[in-house]
RNA sequence: CGGGGAGUAGCGCAGUCCGGUAGCGCAUUCGCUUUGGGAGCGAAGGGUCGCAGGUUCAAAUCCUGUCUCCCCGACCA
């Protein structure tokens, strides 16, 4: 496997294919730019849905389904939606093939009267269905969530982090006030920066985009970002105001209290299975995959070692009762019996694989009533006493939760600058990167300058106020400091 | 879409310059010995060399086209 340490950014890439190479996370796909989810990666996506799923259901959220094919004439009724996203979209044409000479060919009678878009998102055709569902304040607001797949045509992709077809969430929400329809969406903002921080033990900033950043047809973008291990930040969520943008392109009104008839208030939040590469890329070491136990499929497992067919069935039946243990406390545990498998393989084999906590029972271990417990993310083994196993395991997968997120925490701290000047930002943009606080006066003049020459991009303004300064660039005034970094 | 690299057994790769029987390591199967950090020995199976043309007595190797992947750019709710 490839180091991380090494700094160059193509070590950083062949470390991070490796990690979820020997993860049996996901494969490349014969098509292009998109990826096979290998049974390990998708267990550890739908721990991350069900997480999700419940901090939904408990903020009020319901979950429905609409198509995967948008109709073009959908995707245009929004001018600025649309243009955001006409260049990345798979576009339907025709519905059959015909067989020839050598296999089968498009059927050119077969031409679709309007093409169908394969959803990069799904606004347009879910404010479709809400303009048939609203009529009366009394129907609002409508808090949905969708899970589902879409797909963007993008130029350059990499495993998780940028796919042509991803695995999502997207939340739609329509609400009779502007007021709650930001507070839906800081809320939600909110409930992604909890998971990120208290799920994936992933520090964020919770901010807003500026307007070259935002989103296609919103009127604010709020974000989460972090930043990873290769000091390149990541968007790991976002939440949208869209103000009354899809309901005046879908024509949505509904009748108020006092009678009148007015345009509906909208928001729509997703994250998706890019948040697996952001977790492989904040944990992760040169042993492979570091999870954080609260979404590890397995939490702990054991590996028994046994010299014979009468140690194995000791062995297996101590092992047995320790599952019994664990499963009290509803810890999810594996115990690895595979036979003709060395425990040394095994070992390397689940540290590959992240699972937090490896407890080793062997002969040795039972004729003393002892067991061995090994972290993963410290890699720290300790010989102790099999009496209160579960409950030392439990104590243990808590301390390991909270202590990814402090090194986390503290590693990204440690890669977060603020400058005054320039010449200091452009000098740790290129040699340290991470993120770099700095004013800036607002314009996207400003912020295309800095781009351009430094690659570096406004991650977000962040949502706790900072001090008033002078802009590094033009000198102008900025009420506060901005987030800046290069980013994937 | 531009620049660079690559595509050969399930995985990782050598062979290509200089054309001449398709190779190696791991994995797989069988046997025996093993099992506390990726076990050892012996045997066996597994390939339209990305695809399509061309040159040649003969192509993994040379030529042309094409597809895909990786890295660097451009692009990127």
């Amino acid at each position: 496997m490839a180091k991380k340490i090494t700094g160059k950014e193509e070590d950083f890439s062949q470390w991070y294919q490796d990690v979820i190479r020997e993860a049996k996370l996901a494969d490349h796909s014969p098509v292009r730019g998109c990826m096979v989810i290998r049974p390990n990666g998708y267990a550890l996506w739908e721990n991350m849905k069900a997480s999700l799923d419940k901090m939904f259901k408990d903020t009020g959220h319901e979950n429905a389904y609409f198509p995967l094919f948008i109709p073009k004439s959908f995707l245009s009724k929004e001018a600025q939606h649309v243009e955001g996203f006409a260049k990345e979209c798979a576009v339907v044409t025709h519905s059959r093939l015909k067989s020839v000479d050598n296999g089968v060919e498009v059927d050119p009678e077969s031409r679709l009267d309007e093409e169908l878009i394969v959803r990069p998102t799904s606004e347009t055709i879910i404010w479709d269905s809400y303009r048939n569902w609203i009529q009366s304040y009394r129907d609002l607001p409508i808090l949905i969530n969708q899970w589902a797949n879409v797909v963007r045509w993008e130029m350059r992709t990499r495993l998780f982090l940028r796919t042509m077809e991803f695995l999502w969430q997207e939340g739609h929400t329509a609400h009779a006030t502007e007021e709650e329809a930001v507070d839906e969406t800081k809320k939600m903002l909110e409930v992604y920066s909890t998971f990120a921080k208290e799920f994936m033990a992933m520090p964020v900033i919770k901010g807003v985009k500026t307007a070259s950043e935002r989103f296609a047809g919103a009127v604010d973008t709020y974000c989460i970002e972090t930043l990873l291990q290769d000091n390149k930040a990541l968007q790991a969520g976002t939440s949208h105001f869209l103000g009354q943008n899809f309901a005046k392109a879908f024509d949505v009104k509904f009748q108020s209290s006092e009678g009148e008839h007015e345009y509906v208030w909208a928001t729509s939040w997703g994250v998706s299975t890019r948040l697996i590469g952001g977790l492989i890329m904040t944990h992760s070491d040169d042993q492979g995959l570091v999870l954080p136990p609260k979404l590890a499929p397995n939490q702990v497992v054991i590996v028994p070692i046994w010299k014979n067919d009468e140690q194995k069935s000791v062995v297996l039946e101590y092992g047995d009762q320790i599952i019994a243990e664990l499963k009290d406390l509803d810890i999810r545990v594996k115990l690895d019996d595979r036979e003709n498998m060395s425990p040394g393989w095994k070992f390397n084999e689940h540290e590959a694989a992240g699972t937090p906590l490896r407890i080793t029972i062997g002969p040795r271990d039972l004729e003393n009533n002892n067991v061995e417990l090994a972290r993963r993310d410290t890699r720290d083994k300790n010989i102790v006493n099999r009496e209160g196993i579960a409950e030392k395991a439990a104590g243990l997968l808590e301390t390991i939760q909270k202590e990814l997120f402090q090194s986390a925490q503290e590693r990204i701290s440690d890669n977060t600058h603020s400058v005054d000047s320039y010449d200091d930002f452009k000098e740790i943009i290129e040699n340290e990167g991470g993120f770099v606080y700095a004013h800036w006066d607002g314009t996207s003049e400003t912020e295309e300058k800095i781009k351009d020459e430094t690659k570096a991009t406004i991650r977000c303004i962040p949502l706790e106020d900072g001090e008033s300064g002078k802009c590094m660039v033009t000198g102008k005034p900025s009420k506060q400091k901005v987030l800046f970094a290069r980013a994937y």
